[in-house]
DNA sequence: GCCGTTTTCGGCCCGACTGTTTTCAGTCG
């Protein structure tokens, strides 16, 4: 089994929790946190770095003792110092960490008075009424755990961006109406465009007496008020999703939306370089001791500490603050910049609407061209085209581009790759398309050399162009299959082949970090919204934020490009 | 445990809210 950088990153989380509950110290602990995102976030394949006997203390945060351990985790499989932790703190305590309301030094102070080890042992206690009799402990705060535990083992889920998208939109509706309210902005993760969301934090400008706090706590949508005070306040939703929300005055606007945009990572390091400089940066403001030196833009933060602006996208603390410092940061791609789409499907197939109406809705996105890529024979529930039914469509596209103006459609299809790596229709009708997306759609789950032998040799068919939706991962549902996606990647830049970033709220698959990738190889992206109906165009902001969260620019989009160049690089 | 254009040792980001307190630690973001 090879051991993926989410294993690694995995194991430093696991020691964290467990030095967190030794109380060991604080930065050790950071240490290893720190370990686990810059792993488990890298583009890189840490387990071909130590294959390759590559310095592994490239890698940001990583010295000589992580290192090692990372070395003996791929080699081994194991981590010896983890094991040595087991045999001190109880495995499952860690879980307790997660219960919000229970930190390290509650969850020990409940291990040692109750011998509370396991989540249901934490509930058992907890409906016994025996936590209230332990020091520090209260009624209050056994009604919260109890709750917290049943919420928690109910399953706590993450939100698409899609999903979330709409509770942003009617809440700050709502918010907007309260007296005094200036401007509503939805910060964090969702700002940062990440595929889900696990709270939403809403950022507030209003007046020192607006009644925002408790519009915000009155809003209809709400089940449960969990914290609220003058400057923030968190609920839950009837959904289940939690919001939070902070309010601050006009001229601490900037500072504010930089603050609660996070990354938490990146907002540490740019912190530190603030203190390198003797300032202060906190959500209020930029200070030189009490001196207020910026904070009304963000742009104004960035700038006191010599940067310029990042695009919440890249505030990962992935290099993002280096690039800035050198004047080296991507111009991402935007939404504009998109000149046609590559993949969507109509009537003929699983789709909802016909091939003209498919063509309006494009042109009415702002495309100047569309590939009809139907699903092919094998994919039988869709009702996937043979040869004969897709020379029909062949015909019938030529027929409707003599009449269509402002928008042009391509030929395509969206090939099944099969379990053997060939492709699911002849070459000869491959070869009348101008693009020729193959996708898997079974054998999800073959060991990764097979899986991997099998896009390499569907890629290496001469009508390959695209690759869709690369991992075939659905969130939420179905994992990512197995790949070696670095040689795929490096496989794809031999062949001229591209690699789809597919904008479904629930597929955006190729990933940002493979996106970076893929960018870095010099294989191009192509950003497509898979329409099933005439709506569906609007996906593609999601795929836009997955590509810029992935450093990608225009110049790296495959559908970025005018026609013309399009065709010269698919070669048809 | 990491890191160095002030350091190979001594630093390592910042503030709000809650509950159980008698002045603040723990937790969270």
């Amino acid at each position: 089994m090879p051991i993926h950088n989410a294993d690694i990153a995995a194991v430093f989380s696991e020691i964290a929790d467990l030095l967190e509950i030794e109380s060991a110290n604080p930065f050790r602990i950071r240490a290893y946190r720190n370990a686990a995102r810059v792993v488990g976030d890298a583009s890189v394949d840490v387990c071909g770095m130590v294959a390759g006997e590559k310095d592994l203390r490239m890698l940001p945060g990583i010295g000589a003792d992580l290192a090692a351990k990372i070395r003996e985790i791929v080699q081994t499989g194991k981590c010896a110092f983890l094991d040595r932790l087991h045999g001190e703190v109880p495995p499952a305590i860690a879980e307790l960490l997660h219960i919000p309301g229970l930190g390290p030094m509650r969850v020990r102070i409940l291990w040692h008075a109750l011998g509370v080890e396991t989540l249901e042992q934490l509930r058992r206690v907890a409906g016994e009424g025996r936590i209230r009799e332990v020091p520090g402990f209260g009624e209050k705060s056994e009604q919260k755990i109890l709750q917290a535990v049943e919420a928690h083992l109910s399953k706590t889920q993450r939100f698409t961006l899609a999903v979330a998208t709409q509770y942003v939109d009617a809440l700050a509706a709502h918010l907007k109406a309260a007296a005094g309210v200036d401007r509503v902005e939805a910060a964090g993760s969702f700002r940062r465009r990440r595929e889900t969301v696990g709270d939403l934090d809403m950022l507030v400008t209003a007046a020192a007496n607006s009644p925002v706090t408790a519009a915000f706590t009155g809003y209809e949508e709400v089940a449960e008020v969990l914290a609220s005070g003058p400057t923030r306040a968190s609920v839950r939703l009837k959904s289940g999703l939690q919001v939070d929300l902070r309010v601050v005055a006009p001229e601490s606007y900037g500072a504010a939306l930089y603050y609660f945009t996070g990354s938490k990572a990146h907002n540490v390091a740019v912190r530190r370089l603030a203190q390198e400089r003797g300032l202060k940066i906190n959500e209020y403001g930029v200070f030189r001791g009490d001196a207020r030196i910026a904070g009304e833009s963000e742009e104004s933060v960035f700038e006191a500490v010599g940067l310029p602006w990042i695009p919440p996208e890249l505030r990962e603390d992935r290099g993002e603050i280096d690039a800035a410092m050198k004047g080296r940061l991507p111009a991402l791609v935007d939404l504009e910049d998109l000149r046609g789409d590559l993949h969507c499907h109509t009537k003929a197939t699983d789709g909802r609407d016909t091939l003209e109406a498919m063509a309006q809705a494009a042109k009415a996105a702002g495309l100047e061209y569309l590939a009809i890529t139907e699903h092919s024979q094998r994919l039988a529930m869709a009702r996937g085209l043979d040869a004969e039914r897709l020379a029909a469509q062949i015909d019938e596209i030529d027929r409707l581009n003599d009449k269509l103006r402002g928008i042009r459609l391509l030929k395509g299809i969206e090939v099944d790759i099969l379990e053997d790596g060939k492709l699911d229709l002849p070459d000869a009708v491959l070869a009348r398309l101008d693009i020729v997306v193959a996708s898997i759609h079974s054998h999800f789950d073959l060991p990764q050399a097979k899986q991997t032998r099998r896009v390499l040799k569907a890629m290496d068919h001469k009508h390959f162009t695209l690759m869709g939706h690369p991992t075939a991962r659905l969130l939420d549902e179905r994992e990512p299959c197995e790949l070696d996606m670095p040689r795929i990647i490096r496989h794809a830049r031999e062949r001229g082949c591209g690699l789809e970033l597919n904008s479904q709220p629930d597929r955006l698959d190729l990933v940002d970090t493979w996106c970076k990738a893929a960018k870095e190889e010099g294989v191009l992206v192509s950003i497509d919204s898979d329409a099933h109906s005439v709506r569906d165009f609007a996906n593609l902001r999601f795929g836009i934020g997955q590509a810029r969260r992935g450093w990608l620019e225009a110049a790296d989009v495959l559908n970025a490009r005018p026609l013309a160049e399009l065709r010269r690089l698919v070669g048809h």
